[in-house]
DNA sequence: TTATAAATTTAAGCAATTTTTAAGCTTCCC
DNA sequence: GGGAAGCTTAAAAATTGCTTAAATTTATAA
């Protein structure tokens, strides 16, 4: 994850810097507004950090300045400034959230988690081993074969992956995947993993799901060695 | 666009409900977390205001709920607590943003505005392969032929494409397309999308729409390998 | 306003797929 | 070896989606 703090005074742009970078961001520092809105629009950042009261360019124009360029990456305003006029016009310049200085390391790391989520949210496949799944698009990838899969295949494997590494009993499968809460002696399950390991064969999956005598399946991450 | 309020006090909840609806937003109002999070989770708001403090399941309790459950409408918390604790958990439970009571309503609305930006943004880029919708003047094109789709067909095909990528379950597409907020076993999604592949597809763009079987349809951006 | 056209909805039959059942077979473990 | 648990298969049952045509509603123009 790259940052760009665009700060001025060299105090704080240090201190935030070496705080960042043990936290493992790749940081970069704009010592004033002109090269930061430059820096800024020549690369490709995750994040930037930018204080109000900056030279050459105040930290509102460049918020404005990234966002008329069409670009939407997350801007988190630093800024002593607090009255209320202030944080909205911040806010309805393009800023994403701001902060007061001065702030406690550990609320701008917080603030920053919340900025970075939605990147990583965007890709919430599920996976194990070469095997992938994507609730949101109904797709089953081995490697790059995509699987088909009927409506409750999809839910079983869905189900044993996304608790994968743990058992799933025969009762909690019948509970979560056909909603039955009662006992009843069908054998759909058996049938069902017979169905997916076979899917799951030729796609070159092998023997994904294992069977746990007595209990019931479970899938394994395989360990990357 | 439309909000739900959490908020156990009658009197703040209607302050907000009062203000926010002069600002033409669509609101809500529970006055627990254990109701609210069921509104949560079977309707579609755009945003969530939630108390932090609040009867049968606390305001972080349903934030996580409604994340966990893969949902990621904003959540905006409203909050007495001010000590740095609370907020590095409340943002790390998923909120996206908190204010500290008392606010200014002011402050309050540019909040929501930045949350909502986020949404009118993303996603004004409404095509999908060769084919591409404009809203604003209700035109379709198929590369260079133009398509000509009565309202509820164009209603349909922009709902997918909105969420293209993403399933549309029947009952979203029933609620969002149709306006129907309850069970009804109406085959007109199927007669609609008959009339759209018969459109599209006499214009070149084949099967944009895929069928999920058992949950809904998806219009897929083919991956440009 | 009325007549006409267009758009939308309902309903029903059909086709295809999915799900379930049931029975025989295999494997595992005592 | 015997019994329980799991696997496999095939056929029956149920569900789902597609299509069509007719009925209804809405919009448009005379």
């Amino acid at each position: 994850m790259r940052l760009l703090i665009i700060e001025d005074e060299p105090g704080i742009a240090g201190f935030l810097k070496d705080g960042l970078e043990e936290e493992y961001f790749a940081v970069d520092i704009a010592y004033d507004g002109k090269s930061g809105l430059d820096l800024a629009l020549t690369n490709e950042y995750d994040l930037l950090i930018v204080d109000w009261m900056i030279p050459a360019l105040s930290g509102i124009e460049v918020c404005r300045q990234v966002r008329k360029a069409g670009n939407s990456v997350p801007i988190l305003f630093l800024t002593a400034k607090d009255t209320l006029e202030d944080v909205v016009f911040g806010l309805d310049a393009g800023a994403n959230d701001y902060i007061k200085k001065p702030f406690e390391f550990e609320e701008l790391l917080a603030r920053i988690r919340v900025q970075l989520r939605a990147k990583n949210k965007a890709d919430n496949s599920l996976s194990a081993g070469s095997l992938s799944i994507n609730p949101a698009t109904h797709q089953v990838f081995a490697g790059l074969n995509e699987i088909t899969l009927t409506p409750k295949e999809f839910a079983l494997l869905e189900y044993l992956i996304r608790n994968k590494d743990r058992v799933c009993t025969r009762s909690r499968i019948i509970e979560h995947v056909w909603d039955i809460h009662f006992d009843s002696d069908t054998s759909v399950i058996d049938v069902y993993i017979t169905f997916l390991r076979r899917k799951l064969e030729a796609a070159g999956c092998g023997n994904l799901i294992q069977t746990i005598r007595g209990v019931g399946y479970i899938v394994r991450q395989p360990s990357m060695v």
